[in-house]
DNA sequence: AGTGTAGCAA
DNA sequence: ACGTTGCTACACTG
C-alpha cells in the first residue's frame, strides 16, 4: 500500500480566490443565489482529487478576523474590505458541500485556516504522510519540504502551480524556510503588514539570501549603507513584528485524529441533491468520474442481486420468448439515431418472475428477438423508440407496447430535465442509477457485470411500470398515453427510417452561391470599415459600430448593445450606414449556408436525410426534432425556399405531398373559447384575418386594407403568446396607447376570447397545472411565485400550453389516423416529416388522388372541433413545389 | 465544456 | 419586463 497522502485546503482562501476569478452573473442558480465562489471551490477540489488522488482530505476555515495576529498588531488586515454580500452564505454552502462529500471542516477561534493547515502538516509528517496544501495563501510557502508541497492558483480556478522546493527557490531565489523572512521584509499589502519604503520583492530577497536569513540581516543591519539602509534601520522594528505574524503556528490545539480525515465513498443521495438545488449538473458528473458515490439505497437499486438471470441464446432463447408469460419488461442496450438502430443485448423479466438475458448480437438470437418484439407478446420498455428503428431497419415494426415507461413519464409531467432511466428513476423511485457506468459496462464487457447491469435496469422498469400506473390513472391522462404517444412510437420510428430524398449537387450548388454571396459582403465590410474583421463576432461588431463610428446605441443585452438583425435593420433606416447593409446580407447569407453545410453530410448514401424526432422534450406536447432539425427549414425568403427546393421526392415515388392546418391554433381558441364572433368568423369561411378586421374595426370587409389585415393578424397570433401591449406595439411599430386601444376593441368584439384567457390562467393558478382537450397536463408552480417575472412567465406558458398543447395532440392523432387508412387500404405512400401543423408525404405511384382524399379525411377528423379544421394540400416535386 | 448571441421554423 | 415552443452554429471564456 502506497504512503497516506493528505490534502489539506485552505477554504476561504479558495473561495475567495474563486469569487473574483468567476462572475457571479455566471454563476448563480435560477432562484438568484450566487453560487460562482460554491462553484470554484468545488471544482477545484475535483481537480485535485482527480489529480493528486489524495487518501485523506481536510479543509480548514477562518473562524472570524480576530485572532492573535489582530491582538498584536490591531492594524492587521484591517484594510480587508467587508466581503460583498453575495460571497456571504456561500461559506456556508461549501461547508454543505463538504459535508455532504464527507470531507471534514477545521476552525478554531483565534487562529487562521493556515495555522490549522500548519498543524496538520505537522502532524501529517510525523506519521510520515505526504501532504498537499491548496491555499491562496502565499504564507503556507514556508511548509514547503520534499514532502510537503502547495499548490497555489495561479490565475482562476484551474490552473495551479506546484510550488515544491524547487519552485520556490526559482520563483524567490530563497528556500521555504527563507520565506517568511523574505515575506517580514517585503511587508505584504493584502495582510495590511508595511514594508520599508524603497524596499520591494527584489531587494527583500537579495538581502535574505545575502544575510542568510532575517536573524542575518538584524546582525549586519549596520552593513546596509544609502538610503534604504537608514530605511531598514528605522522600519526594523515592525519588520520583527511582521516575522512574527508571518509565522504559522504549528501547534493549534485542534481536536481531530488525523484518521478520520480519510477519504471515503460519499453518499450519493445526499451529493445529488445539494448539486441539484446548487445547479451543478456539470459538476456532479466530473464528481462522479473522479470518485464514484455510494447509493443510500443500495437495496432498491440492487433488485436483481439475488434474482437469478438466465443468458439463453438461439433456439433456447426462441423457446423461452415462445413460452413467456404475462407482461414482460425488457431492457435493452444497443445504438440508434439517424433512422436505424443496432441491439446488442436485452434482460427481460416476465409475468412469471423468470428473468432472461439474451445477446442479440448472434443472427438465430437476434432473429428470434426481432420476431418476438414485432408481436403483439405485451411488454413494457423504456423509451421504445431506439428499439423500434432496430425494427424498422428491418422492415419490421415494434408491437405489443403496452407501456413506455419514459413516455409515461412525460405524459404525467412534461417540461422536466430529461427522461433517461437515470433521470425518471430518481424522480419517480428516489432511487440513484449509475446508468453512465452502467453503459460503460454494456459498452465494454459482454461478462457479467453487462448482465447485471442490464437485469439492474430491467428491475427498474418493472418498479417504475408500477409507480407510473396509479399516477396516470389518477390524472386521467392514459388514454392520451395509451392512443396517441405510445403508437406514435412505431410510426415516428418509421418516419426517421424512411428520411426525406435531398439533392445534394443542388445542396452544394447552393453552398457555393450562398459562400460567394458571403464573400462578397465580406470584402465590401471589410473595405468600408479600413480593416479586416470577423463579421460573426457581436463583440467586434459592437466594437465597430458603437466605438469607433458612434452609431447610436441599440437596446441593452448582457454584454453590451444588441447587434441583432432588428436592430441593424433600424440603424440602417436612421443613418443609411451602407456597412449594415453588408452586415445583414452577410448575416443571412451565412444563415442560409450553415443550415445547407449541415444538410450535406447528413445525407446517406441513398441521398436521404434522418432526422430525430424527438418525443419527450417540449413541455407543451409538440415534436421536436434534432440531428438534424427539420423542422426550422427557411421558407420566408426566396433564397431560404431555394433550400426547401433540394428537399425532393425519392425513386420510386411519385410525388411529394405537404397537408397543413390552416389557422389550427386560432381555430382551437375559438373552440376552446366558444366565442360566437370568432366561431362565425371561421364558419363563414372567408379570410379569417379580414372578418375579424372588420368586426374589430367596425368596417365591411371589402373596406378593410393590408394595414388593417396585418395588425388584427398579428394581435390574433399574439394572444396565444399572451402577447402584451406593449409587445403589440413594439411589434406594429405603433405607440402602446395604440396598441392598447387595439386590444380593447379586438376584445370589445370578440370578449369571450379575453374570458377564456382570463379563465385559463386563473384555473391553472387553482390547480396547478394547464390541460390540453386531450388531456395532456402542464404543471406550472411559478404561477403563485412572488417573483413577479416568473409569475408572468408563467401566466403566458398557461394561456400558451393548452392551444399549442391541443394542437399538438390533434396532429398526432391525425398522423395515426392517416397511418391507420395507409396500412388498411394497402398504400404504399408514406408519412415523411411532422412539422407542428404541416404533414409531408411521399407519394408512391398512382396513389395520389387516393393519398389526397385519405390525408385530408385524417386530418380533418382528427378532432371534433365547433369549427372546421382546414387542410390545405400540395403536391410537387419538391418540398417547396409541393407547398401551397 | 459551458454560456451568450443570433437566427431559423411553427 | 414586456410573445410561446423548439434546434444549431459560432464566438468567447474558463
Amino acid at each position: 500500500m502506497d504512503k497516506p497522502r493528505i490534502l489539506l485546503l485552505d477554504g476561504h482562501s479558495l473561495a475567495y480566490r474563486a469569487f473574483y476569478a468567476l462572475p457571479v452573473e455566471n454563476f448563480s442558480t435560477t432562484t438568484g443565489q450566487p453560487t460562482n465562489a460554491v462553484f470554484g471551490f468545488t471544482s477545484m477540489l475535483i481537480n485535485v482529487l482527480r489529480d493528486e488522488k489524495p487518501t485523506h482530505v481536510a479543509v480548514a476555515f477562518d473562524v472570524s478576523r480576530q485572532t492573535f495576529r489582530s491582538e498584536q498588531f490591531p492594524e492587521y488586515k484591517a484594510t480587508r474590505s467587508a466581503s460583498p454580500a453575495e460571497f456571504k452564505g456561500q461559506v456556508d454552502l461549501i461547508r454543505e458541500v463538504l459535508q455532504a462529500l464527507g470531507i471534514p471542516v477545521l476552525q478554531k477561534e483565534g487562529f487562521e485556516a493556515d495555522d490549522i493547515i500548519a498543524t496538520l502538516t505537522r502532524r501529517a509528517r510525523k506519521k510520515e504522510w505526504e501532504v498537499e496544501i491548496v491555499t491562496g495563501d502565499r504564507d503556507a510557502f514556508q511548509l514547503v519540504t520534499e514532502h510537503v508541497t502547495v499548490l497555489y492558483p495561479k490565475k482562476g480556478v484551474s490552473d495551479l502551480a506546484r510550488m515544491t522546493p524547487d519552485a520556490v527557490e526559482e520563483k524567490y531565489g530563497l528556500t521555504p524556510s527563507q520565506y517568511p523572512d523574505y515575506a517580514a521584509l517585503r511587508g505584504d499589502p493584502s495582510d495590511n503588514l508595511p514594508g520599508i519604503p524603497g524596499v520591494g520583492e527584489k531587494t527583500a530577497s537579495k538581502w535574505i539570501r545575502e544575510f542568510g536569513s532575517l536573524d542575518g540581516v538584524v546582525d549586519h543591519v549596520d552593513e546596509v549603507k544609502g538610503k534604504v539602509g537608514d530605511a531598514l534601520r528605522a522600519a526594523l522594528p515592525q519588520v520583527l513584528l511582521n516575522r512574527q505574524l508571518t509565522a504559522l503556528v504549528a501547534d493549534v490545539p485542534v481536536d481531530l485524529d488525523l484518521d478520520a480525515t480519510a477519504l471515503d465513498p460519499w453518499n450519493r443521495g445526499d451529493v445529488d441533491q445539494l448539486f441539484d438545488t446548487l445547479q451543478f449538473r456539470a459538476l456532479r458528473d466530473r464528481l462522479e468520474a473522479v470518485r464514484p458515490g455510494v447509493s443510500d439505497d443500495a437495496a432498491s437499486v440492487v433488485e436483481s442481486e439475488d434474482v437469478t438471470i438466465t443468458s439463453l441464446s438461439g433456439e433456447a432463447a426462441a423457446q423461452w420468448l415462445a413460452g413467456q408469460q404475462g407482461v414482460a419488461c425488457v431492457a435493452v442496450s444497443g445504438t440508434w439515431g439517424r433512422g436505424t438502430g443496432e441491439i446488442t443485448a436485452v434482460a427481460i423479466v416476465d409475468g412469471r418472475g423468470e428473468t432472461v438475458h439474451l445477446d442479440s448480437t448472434e443472427g438465430p438470437t437476434a432473429d428470434a428477438l426481432t420476431d418476438w418484439l414485432a408481436s403483439d407478446a405485451p411488454k413494457i420498455l423504456h423509451d421504445a423508440k431506439g428499439p423500434a428503428l432496430t425494427l424498422a431497419a428491418v422492415g419490421r415494426r415494434l408491437s405489443g407496447l403496452v407501456l413506455d415507461t419514459a413516455l409515461a413519464a412525460y405524459v404525467e409531467s412534461p417540461g422536466a430535465r430529461g427522461y433517461g432511466l437515470s433521470d425518471v428513476a430518481q424522480r419517480v423511485l428516489g432511487i440513484t442509477l449509475d446508468v453512465e457506468a452502467a453503459g460503460d459496462q454494456l459498452m465494454f464487457d459482454t461478462g457479467g457485470a453487462a448482465v447485471e447491469a442490464l437485469g439492474r435496469q430491467v428491475g427498474v422498469i418493472r418498479s417504475l411500470a408500477e409507480a407510473l400506473e396509479p399516477r396516470l390513472e389518477a390524472q386521467g391522462s392514459r388514454v392520451l398515453l395509451d392512443s396517441v404517444e405510445m403508437p406514435l412510437v412505431a410510426l415516428l420510428a418509421d418516419m426517421e427510417h424512411a428520411g426525406i430524398a435531398v439533392d445534394v449537387p443542388g445542396l452544394r450548388a447552393l453552398s457555393d452561391e450562398f459562400g460567394a454571396d458571403m464573400r462578397r459582403a465580406e470584402e465590401e465590410s471589410h473595405r468600408l470599415v479600413g480593416r479586416p474583421f470577423n463579421l460573426g463576432s457581436p463583440k467586434q461588431l459592437q466594437e465597430i459600430l458603437f466605438a469607433e463610428k458612434n452609431l447610436p446605441k441599440t437596446k441593452k443585452i448582457k454584454t453590451g448593445y444588441t447587434t441583432d438583425a432588428e436592430a441593424l435593420q433600424q440603424l440602417f433606416a436612421q443613418t443609411g450606414d451602407p456597412l449594415l447593409e453588408q452586415l445583414l446580407a452577410w448575416r443571412d447569407r451565412s444563415k442560409l449556408r450553415q443550415t445547407v453545410d449541415g444538410l450535406i453530410p447528413l445525407a446517406d448514401s441513398e441521398a436521404r436525410i434522418h432526422t430525430s424526432f424527438n418525443q419527450m422534450v417540449a413541455a407543451t406536447g409538440r415534436l421536436s426534432s434534432a440531428d438534424p432539425n427539420l423542422q426550422n427549414i427557411p421558407i420566408r425568403t426566396d433564397a431560404g425556399r431555394r433550400i426547401r427546393g433540394c428537399f425532393v421526392v425519392g425513386e420510386g415515388f411519385e410525388t411529394l405531398m405537404t397537408a397543413d392546418y390552416s389557422q389550427i391554433e386560432m381555430r382551437i381558441m375559438a373552440h376552446l373559447s366558444e366565442d360566437e364572433g370568432l366561431i362565425d368568423a371561421f364558419r363563414s369561411g372567408e379570410d379569417l384575418h379580414t372578418t375579424v378586421a372588420s368586426r374589430v374595426f367596425g368596417v365591411a370587409a371589402g373596406e378593410v386594407d393590408a394595414e388593417m389585415r396585418r395588425r388584427i393578424k398579428a394581435m390574433s397570433y399574439g394572444l396565444a403568446y399572451g402577447l402584451s401591449a406593449y409587445g403589440l406595439s413594439q411589434q406594429l411599430d405603433i405607440s402602446p396607447d395604440e396598441a392598447r386601444r387595439l386590444m380593447d376593441d379586438y376584445f370589445e368584439r370578440f370578449g369571450g376570447v379575453r374570458d377564456y384567457l382570463a379563465e385559463v390562467v386563473e384555473r391553472a393558478r387553482a390547480q396547478g397545472f394547464t390541460e390540453t382537450m386531450m388531456g395532456r397536463r402542464r404543471y406550472l408552480p411559478d404561477l403563485n411565485s412572488e417573483n413577479r417575472q416568473r409569475r408572468e412567465m408563467a401566466e403566458r406558458m398557461a394561456l400558451n400550453a393548452p392551444i399549442q398543447g391541443t394542437a399538438a395532440d390533434i396532429v398526432k392523432v391525425s398522423m395515426l389516423r392517416l397511418q391507420r387508412a395507409m396500412d388498411e387500404a394497402g398504400l404504399g405512400s408514406r408519412l415523411l416529416l411532422q412539422v407542428h401543423d404541416e404533414l409531408v408525404v411521399e407519394v408512391a405511384p398512382g396513389e395520389r388522388e387516393r393519398i389526397e382524399a385519405v390525408v385530408r379525411e385524417a386530418m380533418a377528423s382528427a378532432a371534433d372541433l365547433s369549427v372546421p379544421l382546414d387542410v390545405s394540400v400540395g403536391f410537387g416535386p419538391s418540398w417547396e413545389s409541393a407547398a401551397h
